[in-house]
DNA sequence: GCAAAAGTGTTGGCGTTACACCCATGA
DNA sequence: TCATGGGTGTAACGCCAACACTTTTGC
């Protein structure tokens, strides 16, 4: 059975970094921790891979333990295996990302696992190289949203032009021309339209578009140009 | 010490994969397995990650150990955590790719590992879940030399334009327009003239440039269009 | 009627493609 | 001198950024 038995052995963890939108901020989903080591302070959401448990069924479970949340945008992002990185024990951790609407999803169930929205302007410091994993999760988000229709998964199921305009000045924290973007948009052929109109504003009526699932998931991984170049820096 | 005794602990494993050119088209480092299991059959290059090693201390080692390569671009690729995908025991494998200029590397020290260059279009087949991480580098190379000047990696240190269009032909295993992709690479500002020609043709002698180091640094994430879009499906 | 937000139109510039021609080399 | 491959030029097209006007709604 064992051709590799005098190999070393490690730990595997799970970490797992939730971006939310709630229609005006990026957020992240953090959690107070209520055991050792760290005890009490912010981190990610995290577990350990078990004996017989795929890698990703692995983050499906950890995020669904700690969070109630199911059915979401899920990738892998990469991993941490700095010797020193847990001062606990060496443990290499596999970083997911997700990616949700806060507003469809119950609050309640994630309340109860201790676990808050923080909107990315006040994110406190975070335990180990948990930083370092937001940080590069937020890069991967600007980097992948300009090319692809990745930030859909943040936004509800209909939505208005002017929300995903919201969406996506939030995420590259720039102001972006709403003629342009609305063309844009419009071409990509992504966009179908709901035939209803957002009540919530008290000017005029946005139209309430959905996602063109088929052409989202057949034409997802082709290069659109969501922002321009010249934003990205 | 020990918070986390109770958790399981994993066989951690690297995998390498090398990809070369060779001038006319891509190839990939494969080894001969010289030990059980699957001994006799073709695999990447891999290895065992150490109780005190940092992850991408360990490839490396890995890739030196196996081909005495060294100071070559890599970068992580994913995690492979299937349950069953070492039937000996469970082990997850975190994958990494390089790239390489084949003629400016030693063959010898590569061919007194059992390893050997083999063109993708006579790929054997590999143990385990080998074949679809390759694909996956395939996948993450075309993605990234498309936007990112990535492909330099797989050049020498001079190289002609012709070459460099060669290469990106290899790559995407389409034809290109000799006068746009010229106008296209030296407007980027990524090539420095040497003042010397290739003396290997026969014909009219090409260009040697260089690449500007400075400029492939700092611009390295930037977004590019190498391929036409069109290209790409 | 007015303020605030949503929808639509136009223009000019820039990058990209698709094409043709000239130059250098060695057989 | 001819074949082969390398280097450069140009014109048409399309995309995109920049900008102005009209429409809807609630107070």
């Amino acid at each position: 059975m064992s051709y590799y038995s005098d190999q070393p052995h490690l730990l595997v963890a799970i970490d797992c970094i939730i971006l939310g939108f709630d229609g005006q901020e990026i957020k992240l989903l953090l959690v107070k921790r209520n055991f050792e080591p760290e005890l009490g302070k912010w981190s990610l959401m995290g577990g350990f891979v078990r004996e017989n448990e795929d890698l990703d069924v692995s983050a499906s479970r950890i995020l669904y333990e700690l969070t109630g949340l199911t059915n979401v945008y899920v990738e892998q992002l990469q991993v941490f295996g700095k010797v020193g990185r847990d001062p606990a024990e060496r443990t290499v951790s596999v970083v997911y990302f997700a990616l949700i609407n806060i507003a469809d999803h119950d609050t309640e169930a994630v309340r109860s696992h201790n676990a808050f929205w923080i909107s990315l302007s006040q994110k406190p410091d975070l335990i180990f190289d948990h930083n370092e994993m937001v940080g590069l999760a937020l890069d991967r988000l600007r980097y992948k949203a300009a090319l692809h229709p990745l930030g859909f998964e943040l936004l509800p199921e209909k939505f208005t032009i002017p929300q995903l305009q919201k969406l996506y000045e939030a995420i590259y924290t720039i102001p972006l021309d709403r003629r342009n973007f609305s063309r844009k948009l419009l071409s990509t052929g992504l966009l179908l339209e709901t035939g209803e109109k957002d009540q919530n504003s008290t000017t005029k009526k946005a139209v309430l578009y959905r996602l063109n699932q088929d052409k989202y998931q057949s034409k997802f991984h082709a290069f659109w140009n969501f922002v321009p170049d010249s934003m990205l820096g």
